[in-house]
DNA sequence: AATTATTTTTAGATTTACCTAAAAATATAA
DNA sequence: TTATATTTTTAGGTAAATCTAAAAATAATT
């Protein structure tokens, strides 16, 4: 199959290419830690190779094969980091790097067995939906944290931010996933929202509440 | 620290010394399935980085640095293979080339939760025996069931032979792991051993008999 | 001891993924 | 629309791990 490099690569196209259609060269290079020119010489070699469309100057998509190939990868990372924390009792902080490495591992069977070890789950440690072995995604609904209103129910279910030290901060303010939040208030000056959790009243900033992500219970 | 190469050559390096005391450039050449000139190239900086001792044309040896590297890595090896085998119900024929691949995953703190996650075994799924973390192993004492005499009784402790062939083979004749076993006759002819499993009588090469481990429960 | 055979090393190339520096294309602004 | 800025590509080079072919050292044989 392909190289841990070019898997780290269909990985990341396909993540820059969730948000935006077609994908830059300097994206990736950002992305990789790597040179703009070392990323042309990459995405010349998948496009031979079948896994992205590349127009010269114009970035590139990935085609069928490429997608597949990418959420191969996704998936493979996403079973490991449940693993990591359902088994080895890691914290959702400290699973990236490792599932980083893991995620290369070629073997079928492994990861089918894996999958069903920890019994088919349909998210990762941070709410991410991991694809079934056909690439399939059970279809989940998220709304921002940020775009509740006050009085507005719901229940912490991701996260869109995947940093140690912001999942660090969410752990100590007790925003886990499955928990059960209500917005008491969005104050104007700095747009930071109050929220009602276990009881408690706290306050936390706009930028963390654009991270957080609920499926919401509707309206109290 | 090293690269996926340079730890399969420690490895290696390492099981060849367990054998003979320093090891030749053309055996370490045939393990890695790669050229003696290429052996002679990764010599030179695996001794530039004080893993090995290396005279010219007198092969090498493995420094305390480069053991100490090794022992690691088959420490992993056989943790992955016990957690194959145990919590994802590969068979002891099938482990082999995914624990080759995990046993390059670095995390230290993967390692030790795994550890501690699979009960700390002291074996692997073919009785070899799991340095501690601190590169320590359990003495281990096998006998190899083709030098046990007539009327020897004793229990299938490990094998040493890691081939699908032979393991499958095993298998099915029901010699695996723990058995007990008494030895009912060694046939002139052929050298090959007749012995009593589960109350059934078996006859089993020679070949097969060299790569039996056993404890023996001395005679009956 | 001289010859032959084997083992090991050197020399010079190749491939992968990367780099820098400069050129070319595209996008933005005056 | 010309000038400026940004993005992307090309050209040429490096380091790691490999290779082949030939030379050098060591071992085995006559």
């Amino acid at each position: 199959m392909q190289s841990f490099t070019e898997e780290n690569y269909l990985k990341i196209i396909y993540h820059l290419a969730e948000k935006t259609g077609n994908v830059q060269t300097n994206a990736i290079a950002e992305q990789m830690q790597t040179k703009p020119a070392s990323v042309t010489d990459m995405i010349k070699k998948l496009a031979e190779k079948g896994f992205v469309d590349y127009i010269k100057y114009q970035g590139v998509t990935l085609t069928e094969k490429g997608k597949n190939a990418a959420i191969e990868i996704v998936r493979k990372h996403r079973l490991w980091e449940v693993f990591l924390v359902d088994k080895l009792n890691f914290k959702w902080d400290e699973v990236h790097d490792v599932a980083e490495e893991l995620e290369h591992i070629k073997s079928t069977a492994l990861i089918e067995r894996l999958d069903e070890f920890l019994g088919f789950p349909k998210s990762d440690p941070h709410g991410d939906p991991i694809p079934d072995k056909n690439g399939r995604f059970a279809i989940t609904q998220f709304i921002k944290l940020i775009d509740l209103k006050v009085g507005d129910q719901g229940t912490i279910t991701g996260v869109s931010q995947h940093s140690s030290a912001f999942l660090k901060h969410l752990e100590k303010l007790g925003l886990t996933l499955g928990k059960q939040i209500e917005i008491s208030d969005v104050t104007d000056f700095d747009g930071s929202v109050e929220i009602l959790i276990a009881g408690k009243q706290i306050n936390i900033s706009r930028e963390v509440a654009k991270h957080i992500l609920t499926s919401s219970n509707g309206k109290n």
